[in-house]
DNA sequence: ATGTCC
């Protein structure tokens, strides 16, 4: 893990910190980090901030190269980082700024068993979903798919397995994007992509990917919690997963492909992991329709691990998760790079393409992409904590679009690299401190708890707090785990 | 994040 950044951070917000355009030549835009005076401290720990700078450097990016308070260092581009380019103006798609885990996304579902109800039932719920959903890394699950069968999914994204019976309509129109990006090209999709995908979708896959059974802790914004039909008390379910093995494999495909495309189109890269290639090219195309691909795969497999959970209640409270009331609240993807309408100043609008990696749309009251239901409040903007702390619902602001490309920060943000984590941890059972704390941990090892460990994270509350202070996102609740699946 | 080295 690199060293700390040692360039300028000028303070020049109560919650904004510019890299001045001057502070290297190569730079075609300020460089701006969302975060408080505690938070900054933290992430001038690592290279992030550098890697800001690099990503200024990259050609059409408009605006400035943005991170959100959980910003943290990552392969090529910080993770935590917004980046929107202009495909006219010779603008760049890079693999790097999506992320190896293409369309890594969280989904939060709802439910009217209060804590009271299910408290009772909350080992045999957490061991049955630990037994009944597939974890670990390179697992496979129940679900297997023929080359033409993916081909489809990767086509049509949540609703063909909507279509197969796994879910409900009503789950398309509360996923990002219906759960589906147009333009997606399987056939860009390499074999061996395709043979990684073929029985992963459907399971939860390892690292920080969970699922958590959670109690509605507190409701900040009665009006918006009300509409997406949360209440204190109330029992809600959390899914972290993404693309598995097959959007992993896409990513490495293309980091390939992109390998000579700077001196192919003429411009310099700071750092070999930012590989890009210009929007309107062979290259940037072919990534850009392989990582749709990829995109609605993810949303197929959390559309899947979703139906497996239903059942699963189903099971435990001998009621249909419709009656339970298990439905979306809604689905974000973290981990992206779309097409969308930005400001670029001088009173001009433009299609943009912006990657946001560990970062989430925050689209504001209405918006037309987001649901008519949500119109009002603005699209939800789910933030899950680290494994036994809290997570968050927000609502897009206006803010977001004046600011951030119409986006909010994804997570906690790690502070500690994973050796880092193993260290500390020194062995103590990290489930059983979870215990001590009222979660319930399933893992199928150790050592991925002790990587996922509370103190490996930034404080979720406060980075939360920043985005809310800055108008990008609004407050909406906050949930606590009472029980967790990993890998 | 990832069949944590084709």
């Amino acid at each position: 893990m690199p060293g700390a950044y040692t360039g300028p951070l000028e303070k020049v917000g109560p919650c904004q910190w510019k890299i001045p355009r001057s502070y290297r030549e190569d730079m075609r835009v300020d460089g701006l980090i969302f975060a408080d005076d505690t938070l900054i401290e933290q992430i001038r720990r690592d290279q992030g901030p550098e890697q800001v700078a690099n990503v200024a450097t990259l050609p059409g990016i408009q605006r400035a190269s943005l991170a959100m308070p959980d910003i943290h260092w990552g392969y090529g581009f910080a993770i935590g980082g917004v980046a929107a380019t202009d495909p006219e103006q010779g603008g760049v798609i890079s693999p790097g700024g999506v992320g190896y885990d293409i369309n890594c996304g969280v989904r939060l579902l709802r439910s009217d068993l209060s804590w009271d109800d299910a408290r009772p039932h909350i080992k045999r719920l957490v061991d049955q979903l630990y037994r009944d959903i597939p974890t670990g890394v390179g697992q496979s699950g129940r679900y297997s798919f023929r080359p033409d069968e993916l081909s489809e999914l990767m086509s049509k994204g949540s609703s063909y397995v909507v279509d197969r019976g796994w879910g409900a309509p009503r789950d398309l129109e509360f996923t990002e994007a219906g759960g589906r990006l147009d333009d997606a090209r399987p056939d860009l999709v390499s074999p061996r992509a395709f043979a990684r995908g073929a029985d992963q979708c459907g399971t939860l896959g390892s690292g920080n990917h969970f699922l958590e059974v959670q109690v509605v802790d507190r409701v900040i914004d009665d009006q918006a919690a009300g509409v997406m039909g949360l209440r204190e008390g109330m029992v809600t379910l959390l899914i972290h997963s993404g693309s598995r093995g097959l959007g992993y494999q896409v990513c490495d495909d293309h980091l390939a492909m992109f390998r000579d495309a700077p001196q192919k189109y003429g411009f310099t890269l700071p750092d070999r992991q930012l590989a890009c290639a210009p929007v309107l090219s062979p290259e940037g195309q072919s990534y850009l329709g392989a990582m749709r691909a990829a995109a609605n795969y993810a949303w197929c497999n959390r559309q899947l691990l979703t139906h497996q959970a239903r059942l699963v209640f189903e099971r435990i409270f001998g009621e249909s998760w419709a009656a339970l009331g298990l439905d979306l609240v809604y689905d974000v993807a973290h981990n992206i790079a779309k097409f969308e309408d930005h400001d670029v100043g001088d009173d001009l609008r433009k299609s943009l393409c912006v990657h946001r990696k560990g970062a989430t749309r925050a689209f504001p009251p209405g918006h037309p992409e987001i649901p008519r239901k949500y119109h009002e409040i603005g699209q939800p903007v789910i933030i899950p904590g680290s494994m036994g702390t809290a997570s968050w619902v927000l609502a897009g602001q206006a803010g977001s679009m004046a600011q951030s490309f119409g986006s909010s920060c994804h997570g906690a943000g790690r502070m500690m690299s994973r050796t880092a984590a193993i260290k500390l941890a020194d062995g103590r059972r990290i489930d059983k401190e979870l215990d001590a704390m009222g979660i319930i941990a399933r893992a199928r090892g150790h050592k991925g708890l002790a990587e996922e460990q509370p103190a490996a994270y930034k404080d979720v509350d406060q980075v939360v707090e920043v985005v809310d202070s800055v108008g990008i996102s609004k407050k909406v609740a906050r949930l606590r785990p009472v029980g967790v699946i990993k890998g």
